[in-house]
DNA sequence: TTATAAAAAGACCTGAATATCTTTTATGCC
DNA sequence: GGCATAAAAGATATTCAGGTCTTTTTATAA
């Protein structure tokens, strides 16, 4: 009886992992599922939530909710019935993750202080504020800078890579 | 009837305030704990739960569980009865805040991918992941780097600061 | 127009973090 | 010793993100 285990058809960083995370499970969801859809997008068919739940070892009902989110958000379009599931809309593409961070929940996740303490400011700063706003600008921008769209560019090299490599 | 709101008489960063933060809130309180004994040990004397709480506009009880944790650390120490209350031990100072992050759980704060997705490195690095590290390096070294000391310091400081503000 | 496939929606469950309340234990003072 | 005080410990409640299950709605093909 064998115990190894098969290769994952997606790149490593597709799959699940810990808590203690700095951002939300349905961030990560909703990215993965936005992703998946978009990598599959060449095949020039829906996408549909059964697919997808199984492919990322996510769970289905709860991905199903976010993916709503992310339709009614115009970040993905939908059809019901046979032949139907999720497609890219225009915008998908050039959506930056900061817009998913918003969507899934953490609104203040870039501005709320470090510490814990009450909102800080330059004029009323907490010990910490000056080094961390500098360190939270960096990540802010990058996720504000960076679209779907990079990250599909960077996939399909990492894809070809972890294919190669596991 | 006047609702001018009374000026709080510890730094502004001391105040509570909402959710969606990076870390969670027994760090905080930790954190704001430690400083306020440490404000305190100035006037020689231990200082209870209940002051340190009604100051803090912090839940008493949960806060009381939050300061054992760190007396069974040796970040503090404490004595019951008449008198008693807390107080700082040799530690308490040179503390780095990273060790209040490991002692009120979370312990893999910086280790995992902003993502969420599988745990990534530089040899199956998720599509953010050395953009992110390059980000996160900077956050745990300024934790690791900065002591309870390093705060009560800019402390003093910002306290006249904020006293002299509002 | 009917059967079917799929998303959408709703109801409910679970566990961890947070919060409250009560009881126990240790300490100092008289 | 006995009392008062304060931390420690225990028990229970609350909240919410996360997750599951079921029912409803909608679209399509035949």
């Amino acid at each position: 009886m064998s115990f190894i285990m098969q290769p994952h058809s997606l790149p490593a960083y597709f799959w699940p992992n810990q808590k203690d995370m700095f951002f939300s499970k349905s961030f990560g969801y909703a990215l993965r599922g936005i992703l998946y859809v978009a990598l599959m997008q060449d095949e020039q068919r829906k996408v549909q939530i059964d697919e997808i739940a199984r492919k990322l070892s996510v769970p289905k009902h709860f991905l199903g909710k976010i993916m709503q989110e992310l339709v009614k958000a115009g970040l993905l379009q939908s059809t019901k019935g046979p032949y139907g599931g999720f497609g890219l809309t225009e915008e998908t593409l050039s959506t930056p993750l900061i817009k998913l961070v918003e969507i899934t929940g953490n609104v203040n996740q870039f501005n709320i202080c470090v510490l814990q303490m009450r909102t800080c400011n330059g004029v009323n700063p907490c010990p910490l504020h000056n080094d961390v706003e500098a360190i939270r600008d960096k990540l802010e921008n990058l996720f504000t800078q960076t679209t779907i769209a990079d990250l599909m560019n960077e996939d399909k090299n990492v894809f070809i890579k972890s294919l190669a490599t596991i």
